[in-house]
DNA sequence: CCCCAAAGTAGGCAGCGCCAACAATGCTGT
DNA sequence: ACAGCATTGTTGGCGCTGCCTACTTTGGGG
């Protein structure tokens, strides 16, 4: 349904999620420096000062769009897993739902895991956070049940798994390299996770 | 020798190298968000207009700083390795010696992987990434000739272990690790890094 | 020694984020 | 039914920013 032009409501009708629609594109085609909230009120069709009625700042918009981020991040993570299979599948599946994610959605990544909610412990983005982690934390422990990793703390080893994956992912979104290369190597990066480069 | 402030000389001297160094002083202090070149032209004593004779626009003053960057990052890991050592204690020295420039350095690491320089596969900046991710790959290489990694394409192998610390790092920098808690856990990282996170 | 390129200055422009004051709207209680 | 009020949108303005152009000062090479 296109938005007629004459006559226009006086209220938007769900102006915030608009406004997030249209932020998550411009930040997609043009990058998080390309976001300005009067261009934003622009394309949505108010007047400059309206996105100020929804978020307190832009840093406010900016973590709500890192917010949804991590809730897409968290659905793909959880539809790739296959509880079932051993654990190279379920790493492989994990890793390429999140190389998948970071390719699709590079600058979104950028913002979800930029400095700026940095004395913020708290909060609904430390949150999702700390929701991420700790579904693969419950992987980590999982495994570690049917004999798949070795013991010791869950946290430790999840630290090291996530620091493989969001590593990948990071060097990716920073142009460091090429998501065809990340692609062709993933596998093998399981692998090595799972069974280290040192010869056996 | 302090500057003073009478008859300062209608020339700096070294405007470029005074403006950098302010420059990350503000970065390190108060995040990239806070840097602007009207600013450090009044912290440094000229004209607004003054930084322009340096640096073509404000990215042209980031992608100087993030150049820095990279060259005390790959004096830093230089001075880490111990050639003669066995590769878990190169390994170790390696990822403390990065994780503390990280945590010295959190915003300045954040520029230097700002997804700014994207379509830009040539210039300076990218031959610093080059550069240090061609330092790994000759530590990798030099492993495998010793027996210490496994055989297979030394290029491949560093990006699995770029992962790994970059990740690391990259964690601590977006503060969803603290730092304490990373150095506590790093060799411990470095030993599943080499001997894997499966049992053997 | 002069002259010109390099380096710094002054001013202005458009765009930005944020704020305060004002207007339209629709929900709520009586 | 409707008055009142909180919500949501509008207008205007302030100070700041990056960038541009034109002007001034300076110092070194022909």
């Amino acid at each position: 349904m296109l938005s007629m032009p004459a006559s226009r409501p006086y209220h938007h009708g769900d102006l915030r999620a608009a406004l997030l629609k249209s932020a998550e594109r411009t930040l997609r085609e043009k990058g998080v420096a390309a976001l300005s909230l009067r261009e934003l009120a622009r394309d949505v069709g108010v007047s400059h000062a309206a996105p100020g009625r929804h978020f307190k700042d832009k840093q406010a918009l900016l973590d709500a769009l890192a917010l949804t981020g991590y809730e897409r991040l968290l659905r793909a993570l959880g539809a790739a897993d296959a509880p079932e299979r051993p654990i190279q599948e379920r790493m492989t599946r994990l890793a390429r739902a999140y190389l998948g994610f970071v390719i699709d959605n590079p600058a979104l990544l950028e913002l979800m895991f930029a400095r700026k909610h940095e004395p913020d412990t708290t909060g609904p983005l430390a949150d999702a956070v700390e929701e991420t982690f700790g579904s693969l934390t419950h992987l980590v422990a999982d495994a570690q049940e049917r004999g798949e990793i070795v013991p010791g703390d869950p946290e430790r080893l999840m630290m090291v798994v996530a620091s493989s994956l969001h590593g990948l992912a990071a060097l990716v979104a920073a142009c460091a390299l090429s998501p065809e290369e990340a692609l062709a190597g993933l596998d093998e990066q399981v692998h090595h996770l799972l069974y280290g480069v040192a010869p056996r």
